[in-house]
DNA sequence: ATACAACCTCCAGTAACTGGAGGATCAAGA
DNA sequence: TCTTGATCCTCCAGTTACTGGAGGTTGTAT
């Protein structure tokens, strides 16, 4: 058998920090790590590719509630894959209002950030544009 | 004198919510405002400005602290607005690259959720394009 | 034997609110 | 005057996805 990593190989392996992979084990993205005689968690090739896969996704920006999904369907190979479609599609589209509400937000704020070279506060055209400023609330 | 506001007046006139109030109160974005007898937040024309002026800060995607720096600034109005037009233009410079940011997103996210249309989760083509997936993480 | 690194568990803090519990007060109608 | 319902008050917990630290144990190398 193949030997088992330790804690800190296992984050180093995959960029990610020993008290992030503790949390994925208590929120349950990672089952319950084996331990040693003495409590120290240990893990194998198959805990390497859930972290990766972890990682990617959210690298990607999935929430750890889509990631529970997206891991519950490759968990279970005969279920269909459907839903798994459905996320990526759902998220993709969510990125992309978001990058158009930062465009907006961007052009508002080009607006502002130029009017304004110094002098005196009082006569401010960035504070001035700012208590001007009509944008929908929420970012 | 003109007749103060209660609370919940503010906060139908702001579009924020009333709970949001009482938390710029805490944070010290807001002055503690005056009271009634019985101990009821009251208003006037100042705060109705300086909330305002909060809520289109964020509107503008600016957080708390900036937006503190910029209150201090407009409190003060012999101060050189030069930091004014700093921040503004820092933030500016922070949403473009939350924009750059979120296109690659985009753009590898559209690659994973083109990939499939249904089947064994076994075959599924988003999962496995996740599970090989090289991003930078954080989002 | 003694460092020192790496591990353990538990807990607080981050950003910017939001919502709710439990209780007091106000305005208006009967 | 009484009562009802809206509004207000103060605290506190929860949200997201971690991060860092305290206080203590174990493993390894010299």
């Amino acid at each position: 058998m193949t030997k088992r990593l330790a804690i800190g190989d296992l984050a180093r392996q995959t960029g990610t920090k020993v008290n992030t992979i503790r949390f994925y084990e208590d929120i349950g993205l990672l089952p319950r790590a084996l331990r040693t005689a003495s409590g120290r968690r240990t893990y194998g090739a198959a805990d390497v590719r859930r972290l990766a896969f972890i990682r990617h996704s959210r690298g990607l920006g999935f929430s750890v509630e889509e990631i529970r999904s997206l891991l519950a369907l490759a968990d279970e190979p005969e279920r269909d894959c459907a839903e798994a479609a459905a996320i990526a599609r759902r998220h993709l589209r969510d990125i992309e209002m978001r990058i158009a509400r930062l465009e907006t937000l961007r052009d508002a704020l080009a607006d502002v950030a130029i009017s304004c070279e110094g002098g005196r506060a009082a006569d401010c055209r960035v504070i001035e544009a700012i208590a001007g400023a009509e944008l929908p609330v929420e970012v």
